[in-house]
DNA sequence: AAAACTGAATAGATCGGTCTACATATTTTT
DNA sequence: AAAAATATGTAGACCGATCTATTCAGTTTT
C-alpha cells in the first residue's frame, strides 16, 4: 500500500470513528463517512472490501487499541488505583464536554446496537473490552480480587460515561469519582 | 379513543419497545414496528402523528416508568441495599439470558445514539434516567452520600448490562453483584 | 350519523453496494 | 534510460432496496 493509498484509508477510518461515537453503527451512513473523510466511495471499497462492518469493526479496533495501551501504560510509581481511576473520569469528562457530548465510549454505542444482530461486530466489541478489562486486570494484581474488581471498575466508568452523556452533564462522572475510592480504598 | 384503538396502540409500544431495545433507535425500521405490530401503516400515524420520534419516545418513557416503579416498590423489610441491587442483577441476568441477549436496558442504546443528535428524545431518556436515580436515592436516604451512591449504583448496573450484553454473558453482572457489597456494604 | 380507525398507494430521500473508466505509481523488459 | 506492463488507487454514475412520512377514500366502532 502507498503512502497516498494509506493516509485515505486514514482518513476513513477517522471519519468513520467520529461518525459511529456520535451516532452509532446504524445511525452513521457511508454517505457521510465519504462526506467527512473527503475520500470517494470507489476508495472505501477498494479499502475495506467487506464495506461497512469491516470499515466500523477496524474502526471499533484501532480506538479499543489506543485506550488499551493507555489503561496499560507504566502506573505512575505513587499513584493508587483510586487516583488512577480518578484521572481517567477526569479526562473523560473533558473530551465529553469538549466534543459537545458526542464523544464518550466509541465501543458502547456499536455494542448494544450490535449485540444480538450482528455476529462479528459483537465479536469486536466483546474483545475490546476483554483487552481492557486485562489491563485494568493487571493494574489491580495486588488485589485478591482483581478479577471481578477489574471488571467492577470498567462497569462503572461506561456506566458513569452513558449517564454523563444522557444528562449531557459531567454531573456522573464526577459523582462516580467520589465514590471510587469506597471500592478501591 | 375507543377500545380497538387503544390496543392497536399498546401493539404498536409493544413492538417498538421490543426492537428498539435489541437494535436501537436507528437499527428500528417502522415498516419492522409495522409487521411485528400486526398494526396498519396508517394507524401508526393516526395515534402517533409525531412520527417516529413520538413512538419512541412513548416507548421509552413507558418501559422507564414500569422499571421506576418497580424499584420505588415499598422495600423488603430486612432486605439491606445491598441485597436489593444483588436481586436486581440476578433479574436483569435471566432477562437478558432468556432473551438471547436481546433485551438489556431500554433506554441505553437509545440515549447513547441520540445523546448528541436528537434533542427531544435525549431529554426523554435523561428524564427516565433521572427517575430512576430518584427512586434510588430514596432507598438509600440512611446514608449521607445517598445521592453520589445512587447514581453510582445505577451507573454500575447500567455498565454491567453493557458489558454482559456486549460479551453476550452473565458472568459481568455476577462479578459486579459481588462487588456491590464493598460499595453498599 | 359521527367519530375513530384502517389500508393501500405514493413521495422523495437515503441506504449499502457494484461497476467501469480513469489516473497514478511501481516494476519489468528492452 | 526509455518503454511497456502491471499494480495500486481514485472518481462518480448507477442499482435495487429501504427509509420516514403523507394522503385520503373506505371501513369499522361507538
Amino acid at each position: 500500500m502507498g503512502q497516498k493509498g494509506a493516509e485515505t484509508r486514514d482518513r476513513l477510518l477517522d471519519a468513520t470513528q467520529e461518525l459511529v461515537e456520535t451516532a452509532g453503527y446504524f445511525g452513521t451512513g457511508l454517505n457521510q463517512v465519504i462526506a467527512v473523510s473527503g475520500a470517494p466511495r470507489g476508495s472505501l471499497y477498494f479499502h475495506f472490501p467487506g464495506g461497512k462492518d469491516q470499515l466500523v469493526g477496524e474502526s471499533v479496533r484501532r480506538a479499543g487499541r489506543a485506550i488499551g495501551d493507555a489503561l496499560g501504560e507504566p502506573a505512575d510509581t505513587d499513584a493508587s488505583p483510586a487516583e488512577f481511576v480518578d484521572g481517567v473520569l477526569r479526562h473523560l469528562g473533558d473530551r465529553l464536554a469538549e466534543s459537545d457530548w458526542r464523544k464518550g465510549c466509541p465501543v458502547a454505542t456499536v455494542a448494544l446496537e450490535t449485540a444480538a444482530v450482528n455476529d462479528p461486530l459483537q465479536e469486536v466489541c466483546s474483545e475490546v473490552y476483554s483487552s481492557w478489562e486485562a489491563a485494568l486486570r493487571a493494574r489491580l494484581a495486588s488485589r485478591p480480587d482483581a478479577d471481578d474488581l477489574a471488571v467492577t471498575v470498567l462497569a462503572l466508568v461506561e456506566g458513569a460515561l452513558l449517564l454523563a452523556r444522557a444528562h449531557r452533564s459531567r454531573d456522573p462522572l464526577e459523582r462516580v469519582a467520589r465514590q471510587i475510592h469506597t471500592l478501591l480504598g
